[in-house]
DNA sequence: ACATTAAGTGATT
DNA sequence: AATCACTTAATGT
């Protein structure tokens, strides 16, 4: 089952005895949009190797107020919780999956070995270490330098591209949430976005028209 | 027909 | 950009 589900991208890039370690000791799961991953305050006791889908990263403070950081894609792990792992703390973070996903966990324990013992594990460790950090550093950017209209049509046009479907299921409220701001800004915005032709307003749907 | 939820809007801070 | 207060529209029971 695994097997087949590594060949591809996966196949060209780790070498065959960690395919077959992967293959021994993963376990292969389908996730429903909306399922709860990892939540924060959670152990982390398995890295995702994701296969096709989205996972939604977010923040919350301490009031309960949301944020969301950034998506994880097919080719993408969690290389946080790798490294959080390591030093068996508590996820400061919360993965949703955004769209039905395919996903391979890896038991945490496997990968202090693998980091010594594959030199391609390695590279995707670092790797991919390197593109959160990336993500993160844009997700700041957004936050901070980007006013509210700018975030909107971002966030927007991220998910288009990573639903891919122009037509987002998806309410004022929700992106509130997710932006960390109120529903009425939200709806406001939304108007002026489809008032400049960008955008197109349904209930519980948008569709967005240039990305 | 009524209740609930989503979305639109003016006024105020 | 946030909050309040209220309206209108769509949808569920």
């Amino acid at each position: 089952m695994i097997r087949e589900k590594l060949e591809g991208y996966y196949h060209a890039i780790f070498e065959k005895e960690l395919l077959e370690e992967i293959i021994a000791v993963g376990t292969y799961r389908k996730v429903k949009q909306d399922e709860l991953l990892l939540d924060i305050g959670d152990n982390f006791e398995y890295i995702p190797l994701m296969l096709s889908g989205a996972i939604k990263i977010s923040r919350e403070n301490d009031k309960g107020e949301e944020i969301a950081l950034y998506f994880l894609e097919h080719g993408d792990t969690c290389t946080i919780t790798f490294v959080s792992g390591l030093q068996s703390s508590k996820s400061k973070i919360r993965g949703v999956a955004e769209k039905e996903s395919e996903v391979i966990f890896i038991p945490i324990e496997k990968l202090e070995a693998w980091m010594i013992k594959y030199k391609s594990w390695r590279s995707y460790v670092i790797e991919s270490y390197n593109i959160r950090l990336n993500e993160m550093i844009e997700a700041i950017d957004t936050l901070a330098f980007m006013k509210m209209d700018e975030r909107i049509f971002k966030y927007l046009s991220d998910k288009v591209k990573i639903m891919g479907d122009p037509i987002l299921h998806t309410t004022h409220q929700d992106i509130a949430i997710d932006l960390n701001t109120s529903r009425v800004v939200i709806s406001r915005l939304l108007k002026k976005l489809e008032n400049d032709g960008k955008i197109k307003l349904f209930r519980n749907k948008v569709e967005v028209l240039q990305y």
